[in-house]
This record gives structure tokens, sequence and C-alpha cells, in this order.
DNA sequence: CTTGCTGCAAATAGTTTGCAAGCTG
DNA sequence: CAGCTTGCAAACTATTTGCAGCAAG
């Protein structure tokens, strides 16, 4: 079973600057570096691991606009905010495609899973179900459990 | 369909130090309070919650030991620590049997949802796929959507 | 009695805000 | 060149910690 480990090839500074202006954001230096750092950070980085990643090859860029740029991408659906297993801090998924989770009760560590066999079944139980007073529009799986090495 | 407003009968004083005692944990006056809060309110309350349900009634409680006291209630696994849709701030949820979550992307508002066959239904599903390198404990699945008025 | 718990205040962590100066479209 | 964006620092919010005194078992 895969469990994958998002590796998409890694745009080039033009198609990033691309995907700023198709959102409708200034593609500034600062956003284009952000942008990729998201694109090279596995998992899901918290605003500070965005900012360690940036500094060393842009050391103008501040942790204030690393969130305020984090902030406008979620604005413009390029990226989600999540939180933390506890709460304290907060994440953000580069994935916006829907996709469930595996969190390891060990190392806190947080996995990406897709399935779509499992979205196809969440889908037809909840069609022959349905809620009284809600409207369901996305579905998303919290997996607790425990690494084993393979 | 039930969305399972958890309105058990609220426990007495007594009652409450003997769950504690049984939780390994000193009945302070303190907890008793705060426990008994946590019956009280709905939903997954914050810390700041807690501590103004408490306080009127024991004005001697600090927010502090709201915070201490619900820390070793999470130790001693009476409560559950879940993070907010937002990740700023923690919440404790009262309930540790297993559980959905309904999430209003409208109002932010958290509805706990029980559902024996949907549990029995990933339980099969989760049988029959399995794994490479993880080993799943406990699904809590995530319902994003809005709630419609009755 | 003795060990853990409380209250207070100060410390920390994460995030937001205000504003002058700079850069993008 | 108009307006959004940046960098900096200060402000905030949520939570943790240190420690002397108190109380539960």
């Amino acid at each position: 079973m895969s469990l994958h480990t998002a590796h998409h090839s890694l745009p080039s500074p033009e198609q990033l600057r691309e995907q700023l202006a198709t959102a409708g954001l200034r593609a500034t230096q600062q956003r284009v570096a952000i942008l990729a750092a998201l694109r090279t950070l596995p998992g899901h980085p918290t605003a500070e691991q965005v900012f360690r990643q940036v500094r060393p090859a842009n050391p103008t860029v501040s942790l204030g606009t690393v969130y305020k740029a984090l902030d406008s991408f979620v604005a413009a659906g390029l990226l989600r905010r999540v939180a933390d297993a506890d709460g304290t801090r907060r994440r953000y998924d580069p994935d916006c495609t829907n996709h469930h989770h595996l969190v390891c009760q060990n190392t806190q560590e947080i996995i990406d899973y897709c399935d779509p066999q499992l979205d196809r079944l969440l889908q037809e139980f909840f069609a022959a179900r349905g809620f009284e007073n809600f409207q369901p529009h996305s579905y998303s799986l919290h997996i607790t459990g425990v690494r084993s090495e393979a």
C-alpha cells in the first residue's frame, strides 16, 4: 500500500510565478521563494519550518512575511491550514486535494494517505445514510496508530 | 439521525471524587469543580471556557490551575486533547469513547457524531486492506460541510 | 507528615498588527 | 505611479513554568 509521499517534480520559478498570478497574487520574490519551499518540504510544515527553509537563500525574508504570505496562499486556495496534533501550532498542507492522515502515537508524525476506494466507500455510505440538518461536503479520516518498522 | 448531543445525567461531587481517585489523582476541590464543569459544558471547551464556568462558584481557582488540572486529566485518560479548526487554541474533549466530528464551514461549530455502523464499516475496510508499516488503532472521521436549518 | 497541588506572576511560544519604505503590475 | 507587499518591532493570545504555602491521603 502506497502512502503517497508526495514528490511531484519541483516546479521552476516561472511555473511558481504563474501559479501565483493565476491565483490572483503578486509574484514577489519572497512569495516565489516561500511557495518553492512549500513544494520542497515534506509533510505539513509550520511557518517556522518554511522560514528556516527559505532563509538561507533569501536572508532578507522575515518570519512575519512568511506568515503573511502563507495567509494569502490560504486565502487564494493554494494551501490548507491544518492544526497539528497538539493544537499548539499551525501547520500548512500544500496538498489541497482531498486526502486522509495517519498519525503515529509515538512520534506524532503525520503521514498523508490517499485512497480513492475509501473515498468511494464513504461517499456511498453517507449518500445512503444522510444527516438531518447537515450537508456533508468532504471527508477526512484521521487514523491513529503506531508506525511499525517495515 | 441522532447527533449525540451528550447529556449524560450530571454526576454528584462524590462520583466525581471517585472518578478522580480511580484515575489515580488527588480529589482536590479545584479538580472536582473543573471536572464538574467539563461534564456541564457542551462540545469541546477551551481552558478559558472551563475557567469561566468554574470561576463564579470558586473565585479562588486560577487559570493556571485549570491548565494544570486539564493536563493531569489528559494524562490520566479522563479527557482528550483536540485542536480546534484554526489550530490556535487547544480544546478538550470530555468524551473518550471513539467518535467522529461534523464541522460546519460557516460557523466552525464542531458536533460530535457517533455511528457504530460507520465504525464497523471502517474496521472491516482496514482489516481487509491493511498497511505496510502502520498499525491502525482507532479511526476518527472529520466531516466538513454546512449545517442546514432543519 | 509528606508529597502533590495551588495561586500568583513572570516567562515562553506562536501569531498578528502598524507603519514607513520598496517593489510589482 | 498606485497600491499591494515587505521588514521590523511591538503587541497579543494561549500556554507553561517556578516557587512558596496549603491540603489531601
